[in-house]
DNA sequence: ATGCCTGTTCTACC
DNA sequence: CGGTAGAACAGGCA
């Protein structure tokens, strides 16, 4: 996704419209609709509510609505972005197209006049009514050494896949994940329950510190690793070559040397 | 033309 | 229970 730097930006363009009053609410997609099989018209039960808040927990944003603790969770998969009257605080995704096209609003919600769209060229976003947070794991942006601690103790996956499993930790997606495991030092190969008391003190500390800073840049594509995913790269920190593989199912990238 | 991509979810299998 | 691999979803880009 967007990961959960560029969900909070969205999240604080909805901010702006707490207050205002939904007049309607069209999902174009029926499949866009979560879970499965959902009659649109639950969704229904949202026009004339407010939007009294908006929160984040992980890469899902929710928008609070009435009295009744009506909640709208909007994901936005590899290429969704909100946009409020036609503007997004993102213009250009990274690894989306740079086309613009309106024929990818698949929900669209008026509220107080505003319209708020969710754009998503590939449609792998969804939006759900009163999705079941319980089933995301601690938030990234303000882990702690204890929580991260629980959550890879006795795991024997790779760390890079308990960094990416959203019922473990949420909002990390896989660039910050890699900027991440190469801030710290750390190999993504190694079993997260094999990282010893130190490395879990550096790994938890490196997210949030992560997080902040890529935040403060402007998104999950400003790391200083960045620009070191291509064959042939080397470390701007140590020199080392950096390696390319799959880890967790995803592709990833990092410092043969100084990662271990 | 083939492979790749800031994601999630499902099945099959060990 | 824990974990892995692959596919599916989908579409544009190098």
């Amino acid at each position: 996704m967007p990961e959960l730097i560029e969900v909070e930006q969205y999240r604080e363009a909805l901010d702006v419209l707490c207050g205002g009053t939904v007049r309607s609410l069209d999902i174009a997609d029926s499949a866009f609709a979560r879970p499965r099989g959902v009659p649109l018209g639950v969704f229904d039960a949202l026009v004339g509510q407010a939007l009294t808040a908006t929160s984040r927990h992980g890469k899902l944003l929710l928008a609070h609505f009435g009295t009744d603790g009506y909640v709208v969770g909007m994901r936005f998969g590899m290429t969704g972005r909100l946009l409020i009257d036609g503007t997004s605080p993102i213009e250009a995704l990274e690894y989306a197209s740079r086309r613009n096209d309106p024929a990818w609003d698949r929900a669209i919600i008026d509220i107080g006049g505003r319209v708020v769209a969710i754009r998503d060229q590939r449609r792998l976003g969804s939006i759900e009514l009163d999705p079941d947070t319980r089933q995301l794991g601690v938030e990234a942006s303000a882990i702690t050494a204890d929580a991260l601690h629980r959550v890879c103790s006795r795991r024997t996956k790779a760390i890079k896949a308990v960094l990416l499993d959203q019922r473990l930790i949420a909002g990390l997606g896989n660039l910050l994940a890699d900027e991440t495991l190469w801030q710290a030092g750390i190999d993504p190969r190694r079993p997260a329950g094999a990282l010893s008391e130190v490395e879990i003190d550096t790994l938890a500390s490196t997210t949030v510190a992560t997080v902040q800073t890529l935040s403060a840049r402007g998104g999950s594509h400003t790391g200083d690793s960045f620009e070191l995913r291509l064959d042939g790269a080397r470390c701007v920190l140590c020199s080392g070559s950096m390696t390319h593989d799959t880890v967790g199912g995803r592709s990833t990238w990092w410092c043969a040397t100084h990662q271990s």
